[in-house]
RNA sequence: CGGGGAUUAGCGCAGUCUGGCAGCGCGCCUGGUUUGGGACCAGGAGGUCGCCGGUUCGAAUCCGGCAUCCCCGACCA
């Protein structure tokens, strides 16, 4: 890349090194930092603004939605965990126990939970006893861990932060309702806060959650081709209430199991969210869930100078407080460092206000995504500034979605899955049988999965990718994170 | 968990092969000049050389173990 276009020298190029770039615009963002403990990072200030704002956009959805949040422990008892069979198996290699307290051993392991689906549903055993107790509809916020043999920040850490909603319903419709009503949550937000595009599916039988009867995805494509899962939601069938022994009575008098279900979101979105937007010059937030919106560069040579800059700063600040999150960089640095720390940092619209601007009664308003400059009149920031971020959060949209159908490809055999996805990575549709060995199959040959049957598209028409059978399902293949 | 690489000042690195005073650039502190795309001058501070042990008169350097990170795979959602 040009000087003239990158001005930030100290993280790894893009197209060179996807995965090091990444790692670069993290710490050096600082978003987050390693930690003395494997696998585990600290969230810094910075990052965790971040996910506040992502955290409250999303909680306010869930509420919405006519869902209550609670809080369980995160202390799984050995015996309670192994109520459901399917489930335990799928998880057994990655919890993590604590065996004793100070010096005495404990009579029974606590595991730390990986997910709450047995705790919760435990309780909801007591809770649960007449048709008049459903639905019941309760999310968490919490911490789960999970010990991953291979980990990276954000993407997959052994501890993170997620929200967990469970729920428990009268009948299969209406649990599968909440199933797809809760994706349809996650693509509103992901797609209107996040500005992510979405892909939205069922995942086959071997990807499926351990336990679940059918498992809902909505899958992102990163910056370098390859997908993320960024969100799930689960349906549990009757299959976790027999374990647990969830019932009640119905409306006739008969006693009945109840239908759950489960969905989840982590920070694993925060990962999402620097690989679809961030560039040569570092992370691009959308406006929407940035900590910072508009960042004040002041400049100015001497003292009158900078008494005069200062006040219309302070101006600014007053007129667009409430409206805009303003962060005014009164530091030390010059006004070139500052503009490619923050470019770094992604805030999306940089003000700078300088003598030249407060003689004309203007400021200097530059967007993070084009870099194109503009001078806006003091009397009209108060107008323009949001509608500009509006206008960035659906640019950024636009020129993902538009990146994400350049990669996109319809393929139908295997062969050419193999020599396209070596060329360059990205989604490939294909007709797929449904069987497991064609799916291993593709994933030996070519290192793609099978990251869902999409919802909505593809007509399932033509020969199976693999063995050339009719009669099957459109399928979405890809490199994974 | 398997294979490979790394760990030296806040950050990036040289020094390790061939054992002998702990170095460079950036950053940081002080003073001054500066400030519209990573300013300049002068002075200064900052190190258990990842950790534990061994060999040696002497270890950043050689040997053994461990920890953390990165890359590739297996595993996992």
């Amino acid at each position: 890349m040009s000087q003239e276009t990158r001005f930030v020298q100290d993280i790894a190029d893009q197209e060179d090194d996807f995965s090091r770039w990444y790692t670069d615009v993290v710490l050096k963002a600082e978003l987050a930092d390693y930690s003395p403990v494997r696998g585990c990072m600290v969230i810094r200030p910075y990052g965790f603004a971040l996910w506040e704002n992502m955290r409250d956009a999303l909680d306010s959805r869930i509420k919405a939605t006519g869902h209550v949040n609670a809080y369980f422990p995160l202390f799984i008892p050995e015996s309670l965990l192994k109520k459901e069979a399917e489930h335990v198996e799928g998880f057994n290699p990655e919890v993590a126990w604590v065996t004793a307290a100070g010096d005495e051993d404990l009579e029974e392991r606590l595991a730390i939970r990986p997910t709450s689906e047995v705790m919760i549903l435990t309780m909801y055993s007591k809770w649960v006893q007449s048709w008049r107790d459903l639905p019941l509809l309760i999310n968490q916020w919490a911490n789960v861990v999970r010990w991953e043999k291979r980990t990276h920040m954000f993407l997959r850490t052994t501890e993170f932060l997620w929200q967990e909603g469970h729920t428990a319903h009268r009948t299969e419709q209406e649990a599968q309702e909440e199933v797809l009503r809760m994706l349809e949550v996650y693509r509103d937000f992901v797609e209107t806060e996040l500005a992510i595009p979405l892909v939205l599916g069922r995942k086959s039988e071997s990807e499926k959650f351990a336990g679940a009867q059918a498992t809902y995805t909505i899958e992102a494509m990163m910056g370098d081709g390859r997908a993320l899962q960024a969100g799930t939601s689960h349906g549990f069938g009757q299959h976790f209430a027999e374990a647990f022994n969830i019932s009640f009575l119905d409306m006739d008098g008969e006693r009945r199991n109840a239908w759950t279900t489960s969905w989840g979101m982590t920070t694993r979105l925060i990962g999402a969210l620097i690989m679809t937007h961030g560039d040569a010059s570092g992370l691009i937030l959308p406006p929407r869930v940035a900590p910072h919106q508009v960042v004040v560069i002041p400049i100015f040579r001497k003292d009158d100078e900078e008494e005069r800059v200062r006040e219309a700063i302070n101006e600014i600040t007053q007129r667009l407080a409430g409206q805009v999150r303003l962060h005014v960089d009164w530091s030390e640095h010059t006004p070139g460092w500052k503009f490619n720390e923050w470019e770094l940092r992604g805030v999306p619209i940089r003000l700078e206000i300088g003598p030249r601007d407060v003689a004309a009664g203007q400021a200097t308003v530059v967007r993070r995504d084009t870099r194109e400059k503009q001078a806006v009149p003091l009397g009209e920031l108060a107008t323009r500034l949001p509608a500009l971020l509006d206008d960035i959060q659906h640019a950024l949209f636009e020129r993902a979605l538009a990146f994400r159908e350049s990669r996109t490809h319809q393929i139908s055999s295997i062969d050419e899955l193999a020599a396209q996805i070596e060329q360059e990575r990205g989604f490939f549709w294909a007709v797929w049988c449904g069987s497991a060995a064609c799916e291993t199959a593709v994933k030996t040959r070519t290192g793609a999965t099978l990251r869902c049957l999409p919802l909505e598209g593809g007509d399932g028409v033509g020969p199976c990718l693999v063995c050339g059978q009719s009669g099957g399902k459109t399928a979405i293949f890809a490199r994974a994170y």
